[in-house]
DNA sequence: AAAAGATGTGGTACTCAGTACCGTACTGGC
DNA sequence: GCCAGTACGGTACTGAGTACCACATCTTTT
């Protein structure tokens, strides 16, 4: 067979993954993984606005969509909005398997590309703090509070992706509902503080009442 | 008089922020800066490991008065520590006066230095998140309520000190306190299970509402 | 006082990321 | 057929960052 019918852009992403794996970031140029692509270098720039972007190939995707999940929510279910937009990035990562693992590794040792990533979550965290602050009722400390909840569910998830990483989480989606009953329950607790009302919020769908049940059994008792 | 007593350190930071702030930052040359500062290129690099570290000069003292106070502190004063570990960061931007304002002009218009200063403030959560996970008992999920409560702080400081270099406020410190007691008291109020209130959260559902009732209901009941 | 180190410095040469620009091949539409 | 839009390759350039060498000053040792 010739060569596949990828794209370009698809072979500069799997070259680049594999070369920084095999041979490490900073020992890879950007010819090395044009080369290794079949294309040129300036289509190697024209795809990626620099050697490290190539590491978060659908990062402006996952932007875009994650905006697309914020936007479409309201004050009402505010809560429910940002945790399902925040399980779209989860969904991804896992659903990249060993790409995702061989990222970790890069940028667990290759300080550039941990700013790069760091840079990336402060991008999700900034659109969550921004639709919460949007849907907030005027409070003195309405901002401050959207700020400290999208900080909380960005640090949420990526507790659950590191661990999810490292294989310490089997199931990430479970381990993110428990953590974000976590950040919820603070973020309520301190709310208006009403006494003995009862809510249930159902983040996701795809399960049977069973698991279900199991859930909620386990937030019981984590409290 | 000759050349001034300072160091060719003090000389280097000073240029740097005088032209980056006149010129702007990709419009100014690591050897614009040596030259400005009097000293070979050589020298700029050797202080600084990059065109960006001049921006945060003392960025690694910090991190070490920082990893200071939060060592002298224990599980008993937690908050304390923390909070006063924050606080230290915040006297030392708001004591920088007008450079501090031109680096938050410049980290908002150019997006390396932005990167470069998430990162930064990334170091302190770390700080903060691994002492409270030392301080904290024996819990499952006690490392994940650590970083929330470290991302919690960083983003109360971030929230204060960005008001301040915007004018939006005359005493940072008041401010910071303020903040403060509202991150702790979302951290106090949901730690033990204050009585009350009920928050549940349903982590997977796609059930009918009336399953996930029922659901909640042999939970509850089977508990 | 002389030798030996430590430290801070300047200069040169090199690699490589990133940009600008130009020419070319391949599409679909008229 | 022509033409516009798009994707690609090549060349040349700027500038960040590294490696290495030479020099000057200062302190310590003998």
């Amino acid at each position: 067979m010739p060569t596949a019918p990828v794209s370009a852009r698809d072979r500069l992403v799997a070259a680049a993954f594999d070369l920084f794996d095999v041979r490490g970031f900073d020992e890879t140029t950007v010819d090395d993984i044009a080369k290794a692509a079949g294309v040129g270098r300036t289509t190697f720039f024209r795809h990626f606005g620099s050697k490290e972007s190539v590491i978060f190939p659908e990062h402006d995707d996952l932007l875009a969509r994650i905006a697309g999940r914020l936007d479409a929510g309201d004050a009402a279910s505010s809560d429910v909005a940002v945790s399902e937009a925040a399980r779209l990035v989860l969904r991804y990562y896992v659903g990249e398997g060993d790409r995702a693992r061989i990222r970790y590794r890069l940028i667990s040792s290759v300080p550039v590309l941990k700013a790069r990533e760091i840079a990336s979550i402060r991008q999700y965290q900034s659109l969550f703090a921004r639709a919460l602050s949007g849907w907030a009722e005027d409070d003195v400390d309405a901002v401050l509070r959207a700020e400290l909840l999208a900080s909380a569910i960005v640090t949420a998830h990526n507790h659950v992706l590191r661990r999810w990483l490292r294989g310490e989480v089997d199931d990430p989606e479970d381990a993110f509902g428990h953590a974000m009953s976590v950040v919820l329950e603070q973020a309520r607790g301190a709310g208006q503080g009403g006494a003995g009302e009862t809510t249930v919020v159902v983040v996701r769908g795809g399960s049977t009442p069973e698991q279900v049940a199991a859930a909620v059994q386990r937030t019981l008792k984590g409290q």
